[in-house]
RNA sequence: GGCGGCGUAGCCAAGUGGCCAAGGCGGGGGUCUGCAAAACCCCUAUUCAGCGGUUCGAAUCCGCUCGCCGCCUCCA
């Protein structure tokens, strides 16, 4: 299979050594709710690993939480709560959005407090090797030592000295080094360490938890295209400094989500939460919103693209639905071909969405034809979960209470147009069910599909018609069926 | 200033040298249905921002022009 490089900006052959592949995708810091952009990204990454494990190989998963920085400092600090308090809380909040959507969790989630130990190592290891200063309680990465640095995001440090963001730093050999170590001011949190009391500057705790959990040389490393620089870049630089040798075989970066005509951030205030979303609409929708464009290029967030992709989710659900057993070994092959040939494609995800709906227009073929579907069925459910769809039922809530009010003003108008029908359409049982509120919504909208059913025997169309639209209007949808009504929450 | 990306039907979007330019949403017609819904069938880009060039052949390669965006500062 290929996977595109963000190192070498081509798509390489992916080789890992052995069956295994080690992944280590940039986590966030645990200050605030997670956004969609989070979403999108966790997704796609979510993708990839599944799709490996479907190819057969053993992925170990490693993600970090930054849970202490400047902004971790001043958020606790705006709340008067610790900054562990702080970080404990969003990542508690990051677990359930992400688990909401469906992400597999990571085999080990490291700490950047929980991995001082490690990064003073690093530290001092680099040091000692004259990649490092130190100055004044920091401690500095000397980013001229390292020739190829920048080799990641492709430019060069004169380039970026020239440009006009770039401001030399207190104690800073050069306007590019960053620190690995930075002293503690009186009342943040405070490691010990040999330059005195501090805390890990950004980028040092990845190389210590990647070197930690998955070796000098891991297999894929990926996170947002925002981390390349200088993040990734530096990264790189500590991590290939310290041990000699090549830090990443494959970079993969997602592409932002973006909110209309500017990207979303923080600092633009223009977030759009996993929460919010989630609300509104199922996570595999979400899913198909995200995997209908590649990983690569940005995504424009809509309501209207959510919409959309929660109508074309559904198609698939009613693939899902019914069905008689048999297969088609030929048509299940190639499918299973046409969607691997895809994803090897640099885990062409759009391109494999595009499948499954053509997969599910033939389990709809043939079961108009009443041929058999099962095969085909579990086949999109396979390929369905490699790409983490559920395709699961729509389950939304209803007011019970109004559903009752239906049972009611259906019941009185029957018996005003006739008072026989009436009693044939809800037989004493039915009335007495109706008295006990405590019952399930599911009950009463199963006692007005019974009636309408028994309505439309009697030809009584506008009353039938009636509860149809009632139910309509509380987000029931009614299909009748050649084996009778069913009905399902509107999408 | 440096680096990178994008511009494909009403909307979203795949496609990087050659069968009819994926797929979804939306729209139109039909089948089914008491009517619907769902599903199925048919239609909805002779054309890929514009202009040149390379080639037997380009949405795909090259050049220029126009428009849009991201990174270079915390960010997935």
């Amino acid at each position: 299979m290929k996977v595109y490089n963000t190192l070498s900006g081509t798509k390489e052959e992916f080789l890992p050594d052995g069956s295994q592949v080690n992944m280590y995708v940039c986590g966030v810091t645990p200050y605030a709710d997670c956004h969609i952009g989070h979403a999108m990204s966790y997704i796609i990454f979510d993708v990839i690993r599944r799709y490996l494990e479907f190819k057969g190989y053993r992925v170990r998963h490693v993600q970090n939480f930054t849970d202490i920085d400047d902004k971790i400092i001043n958020r606790a600090n705006a709340l008067s709560i610790s900054a562990r308090e702080l970080a404990d809380r969003y990542i508690a909040q990051y677990f359930a959005s992400m688990d909401a959507i469906n992400i597999q969790r990571a085999h080990v989630y490291p700490y950047a407090t929980q991995e001082i130990p490690q990064i003073i190592e690093i530290v001092q290891g680099l040091l000692k090797k004259g990649y490092a200063y130190e100055a004044g309680g920091d401690v500095y990465f000397r980013v001229t030592k390292k020739p190829d640095y920048g080799k990641l995001s492709h430019r060069h440090l004169e380039d970026m000295v020239a440009g006009a963001r770039v401001e030399p730093g207190s104690g800073k050999e050069h306007p590019m080094d960053f620190a690995l170590w930075k002293s503690s001011k009186p009342g943040e949190p405070s490691w010990p360490s040999p330059w005195g009391g501090g805390r890990p500057g950004w980028h040092i705790e990845c190389s210590a938890m990647s070197l930690r959990y998955l070796g000098e040389t891991l297999d894929i490393h990926g996170g947002g295209q925002d981390l390349i620089f200088p993040h990734h870049e530096n990264e790189i630089a500590q991590s290939e400094s310290f041990t000699g040798k090549p830090f990443v075989r494959f970079w993969m970066h997602n592409g932002l989500l973006q909110m209309g005509e500017e990207k979303m951030s923080k600092s633009l205030g223009n977030l759009v939460t996993v929460e919010e979303i989630l609300r509104k609409f199922t996570p595999d929708a979400l899913r198909l919103f995200v995997l209908g464009s590649h990983y690569r290029g940005p995504l424009t967030f809509s309501e209207a693209g959510l919409e959309a992709a929660e109508r074309g989710v559904d198609r698939l659900r009613v693939a899902m639905e019914g069905g008689a057993p048999g297969g088609d070994s030929d048509l299940e092959a190639t499918y299973r071909r046409r969607f691997t040939e895809v994803m090897d494609d640099d885990f062409n995800a759009a391109q494999a969405v595009g499948a499954l709906f053509d997969l599910a227009r033939d389990i709809n073929r043939k079961k108009e034809q009443g041929l058999g579907t099962k095969g085909l069925q579990s086949l999109l459910k396979e390929l369905g979960a490699v790409l983490g769809l559920t395709l699961k039922k729509l389950e939304k809530s209803v007011d019970t209470q109004s559903i009752i009010e239906l049972v009611a003003e259906i019941r009185s108008k029957v018996s005003s147009v006739d008072q026989g029908l009436a009693l044939e359409v809800f037989s004493p049982g039915d009335i007495v069910a109706s008295k006990f509120p405590t019952t399930g919504a599911e009950t009463y909208i199963d006692l007005l599909v019974t009636s309408r059913t028994r309505l439309r025997k009697a030809k009584q169309f506008a009353l039938a018609d009636e509860i149809r639209s009632g139910l309509a209007q509380r987000g029931i949808t009614l299909e009748d069926t050649p084996q009778g009504t069913v009905w399902k929450f509107k999408g």
